[in-house]
DNA sequence: TTTT
DNA sequence: TTTT
């Protein structure tokens, strides 16, 4: 019993497509980019303003990584419940980096589907391979607007 | 309408007293460095193992900033509800780097004391100047353990 | 500072339209009835069940009761967050009886919609009048399956 | 998945030792009764106001029973999140009644003590019967004013 | 990069 | 009564 609560909740949408690993272990983990966005009018110009904030999640629940690989993909509305952490490491010049992460795992981790995305076939069984997705074309993987 | 949600509830222990700062245009606004832990069994070796996470929080809302400055010290439990910000910032040497933080402003914001501190004096009013605080301590919550 | 948290968060499908109201003081609020549903799997007859929970809505907050009119319809799928509270009353033959409702109203309200419901017209005024609806059939009002 | 979600989060305090109650079945659950408490300003008056919500609270699982039945007590001061569920039955003049819990089951069900309730012993191991529990001294909880 |  |  530790008296602390560390929780996280997003309603957002995936800013592309799931990215599954394995971890050296064997285990698959999912990584997820979701954007929330806020817009209110200014007070002053009275003009619309709109402001997306990018979150990096990272899924080690087996079940959960199952749900992100099988039925998210870009564009997905998904409803998520998870913990902060700041992962720590070192850039290439040596210095210390930190980076903030929404972790779902264990107890009270959550992802839920709350749209359904085109996708080529679709999967009535759960546990089905998630139809073969278009290579991703590298400004995906270069992109450098993504700020992580 | 935006359709989503960005929203962190964290229940923690402050690891250092607040930090008031001024902006440009007057307003004050709060720095606290919450610590959240949790506490778990290893499968394998049976010990007792425990992870602490250090959240930093800043605080636009006015109410609320002030409820930091009289209401909270070092070692003070709060409850808090605010939403993910990741902020740009560029280093010393030019390099851009990016800080995660737990933004409390305007709807939805929320901070709660969970238990009192010993303060010589204590508030009756909300609006009274905090007691001149004691030097802190040492404490269970070494500065130099936090990351940040 | 009262040190306490009463929340509550949502996400479901409205069984019915919103039902406006009037206050004596000609305020208006605002009744949903939200279906939230679990679905899982029997560990001994692994047959999948299903649960669904009715919650009734009450929202007071002007802004929340003007989305509730303008854009909710049978249907919609929401996110909202609110407070529990328990309110007697006398039934006709004098028993004291209690409802249990989510209240939005006040800070830490809020309701999003999900999705878009097809409503003839659609609104793209904040304050435009909804769409002209249907009269409510009597079954509607009388059903008795509806629990509360 | 059911893209719905049922969430209650309460920050308070038991207005009354836990109720271990034995299943059928043979398993323990344990209810609690919990008040949260908000206060503010008259508009009008200027006075300082307070309202005090009951909340009823179910717990089947195993291991939050097991917390609930060797850590709490009456005063104890605990975060606790579970999904709200409306049960029917029937009282003795064979009128239909419907009540309103909190119940932790499951995923996504959560209790942690916030404070330390003077006990006498307190208990180092998990397993260990609860110390006998003195007289409840009168309290600021009152039970008369607990509604259920 | 998402979405409205 | 909703929805998947």
């Amino acid at each position: 019993m530790s008296g602390s609560l560390n929780k996280v909740c997003l309603i957002g949408n995936l800013g592309k497509d799931p990215e599954i690993r394995s971890t050296q272990d064997g285990r698959e983990i999912a990584n997820l980019t979701v954007a929330t966005s806020e817009s209110w009018k200014d007070k002053n110009s009275g003009e619309r303003k709109e402001r997306t904030e990018w979150h990096r999640v990272v899924i080690f629940s087996e079940g959960l990584v199952k749900v992100a690989k099988n039925w998210l993909a870009k564009g997905s509305k998904v409803y998520l419940e998870g913990q902060l952490q700041t992962r720590k490491w070192t850039d290439q010049s040596g210095v210390d980096r930190y980076s903030t992460e929404v972790v779902l795992q264990g107890y009270g981790a959550a992802l839920t589907m709350l749209n359904k995305v085109d996708r080529d076939g679709g999967h009535e069984e759960d546990d089905a391979p998630p139809a073969q997705r278009p290579q991703q074309p590298p400004s995906e993987l270069l992109d450098d607007e993504i700020p992580f």
